[in-house]
DNA sequence: CGGGGGCTTGACAGCGCTTTCAGAAGGAAG
DNA sequence: CTTCCTTCTGAAAGCGCTGTCAAGCCCCCG
């Protein structure tokens, strides 16, 4: 493999011409079995392998799928791009990963460098980009979203049911017996993160329960956000028994603060998370939360861009939440519920 | 944007012939400043950039940087990466990222993938391929090692004094008094398992402290594999006031082990960890743990890289570990030494 | 036995850019 | 006013592959 060796030499060396190697490559068309035999072997025998990059040019097509994310180095979108890479490893084609940080102009740079490279789908994980610069794109280009849920482009969306979701977590906490509050919610720029508050409030309102305003905090979905928003709810000396977070990452944050101020988990306080980082079942003491099976939306969004490459349709994918209680909840002090603590024992892979 | 303009395009539109456009684009050859304005007046108005597929094939060099990583969704590497996009982010360079599992096979795959797609250089993370192999295709291709020294090649590769930090944990856990260790070792087909593990023997050696055989288990450098590797620690019934760690990951899995079975830490055990990977700023107790400033190397390798890429020589990096204090150690039960718990709050950068 | 239809196959023109080569201009030197 | 360099610039030949086009071939039918 050390001197490239072209489509050029499998032609001469095999004794037919350039097309016809490449016919026999693509299945383009009929090839006596005699000849596809005998330029099989030498293709094998010299180990060639077409160079991509010519391929792209002249067809047009760069057997490599975009991927944004907004970060390379989370618990989260890490699972999910590990479910897109196995996906494609089955193919001919490779996810081209480019972080967007959160940031608009780095998600549009993002999406530009993309398509320069002539990627030929993209898969957008998360995000903030508009929906109208979206659905352009998708134009051009076969997009899916994972999720979110565009406007204009919602039969390629990959989402969850972020409303059901916690829904599970607050009807758990009431069935504990608990009618005092604290929420940490996530970055509401984001779709998910809104649905997931008005799911809080909107659950805890049906059973007559509401939250004063001083025990509803932002936490921006990142741990540290999540620890100072804790602490702002503890001093707020407002009392409460659930500390019901938007995501498992800033539950982890808020645990921190718990334990600073020597507020045990789960007796003294009921600590709950969102998204089931693999993670979360190893904390202290482990975290009840709603499970997204965010690996498995990495892989439904990497074969709907494969479907859409095919050309066929694809429907939106909704996915079901499940609830995973572990040892982070447990009925308020001064209760005499039964304890609900069944130990989910959810080991997930290994990582690195 | 729609329309893809082409060089032709500019050229034309300028009234200059395609050579020249181009000479323009990478400064090949001086040009009458007058046409070079009329030129890039066009350029910038047509929004043209030129097609990356093309100036590959016809130029041989893609513009893209191949990254091997053990996994995608691991905290440690991921961080890594991040330190890798960062840097390629001010080039015109971009990462092309394959992981490898952990799988000489998967490896050795990626590593075709990337020759394959003409990446002009590669940085490898970790890793279980030959050094032979490796040192062959530094040949072919520009390439830097991150966390390992492959023989051979040892003038590109980013490592850090794995046996210095284990020396710094080892010494802090004597200094505070214990003399009964366990140690969940790493995947000792890595490098940097053996050598940890080495310094953990010796200097525990040097300061006439052994450890029997039963106190030492492997837990593969995961979550799950230190979880189990603490099951069996304890289930040996040997004594020990110390649980060493060769990474942060295992860490947190024994600390599951330790939670389950109501042994408090730090007060009944002193846990510690390896490379500090962010969240262990974030476990209940905070972890202390040996500082691998990830990030930076992952910055470090992908400088590296590009110097190569400009035939610039580069030596090799060694990164100096930093010992960081946090909670989870205590002088052992029963000892009178002042607790040097001090409180090491270093947040790190939010992820996703 | 000749003509039409279907298959297989090679020649060739790109894809969008780089780069060599040589021609055209302009200036310095004789 | 030649002659010889220097620049600057365009034409053209690729880079490695695909896809169109038409030629060549064999078979079947009349």
């Amino acid at each position: 493999m050390l001197e490239p060796v072209t489509l050029a030499h499998v032609a001469q060396e095999a004794g037919v011409s350039p097309s016809t190697v490449s016919r026999i490559l693509n299945g383009t068309a009929n090839v006596t079995p005699e000849k596809r035999a005998r330029v099989e072997a030498v293709i094998t025998r010299l180990n060639f392998k077409p160079n991509p990059q010519a391929q792209a040019l002249a067809n047009g097509r760069s057997l490599s799928i975009g991927v944004i994310t907004p970060t390379l180095n989370s618990t989260f979108y890490g699972e999910a791009l590990a479910g897109v890479e196995a996906v494609l490893n089955d193919t001919p084609y490779h996810p081209l990963v480019i972080s967007g940080q959160w940031r608009p102009e780095r998600e549009q740079e993002a999406l530009d460098v993309l398509l320069l490279r002539r990627v030929d789908a993209v898969i957008l994980m998360g995000g903030i980009l508009d929906d109208a610069i979206l659905e352009r794109v998708s134009q051009r280009v076969p997009m899916v979203a994972l999720g979110r849920d565009v406007r204009g482009l919602s039969e390629s969306c990959i989402v969850m049911d972020n409303r059901g979701g916690m829904r599970l977590i607050v009807n758990h906490l009431l069935h504990l017996g608990h009618r005092k509050f604290a929420y940490i919610s996530g970055a509401e720029r984001q779709q998910d993160a809104v649905e997931r508050r008005e799911s809080f409030h909107g659950t805890l309102h049906q059973a007559g329960v509401t939250v004063p305003d001083g025990l509803i905090e932002s936490g921006d979905y990142t741990e540290e956000g999540g620890r100072q928003a804790a602490e702002r709810l503890l001093d707020s000396d407002l009392p409460f028994t659930a500390l019901v977070c938007a995501n498992d990452q800033m539950a982890l944050g808020a645990r921190l603060t718990l334990y600073r101020r020597g507020i045990r988990v789960p007796e003294d306080m009921s600590l709950t998370g969102f998204d089931d980082v693999f993670t979360s079942s190893l904390m202290t003491p482990p975290l009840t939360t709603v499970r997204q099976a965010i690996y498995d939306m990495g892989e439904v969004a990497a074969r709907a861009a494969l479907s859409l490459l095919r050309g066929e349709r694809v429907g939106m994918h909704v996915f079901t939440p499940e609830l995973i209680v572990r040892e982070s909840t447990h009925p308020p002090a001064g209760t005499r519920h039964p304890a609900a603590a069944s130990e989910g024992s959810r080991m997930t892979v290994p990582s690195g």
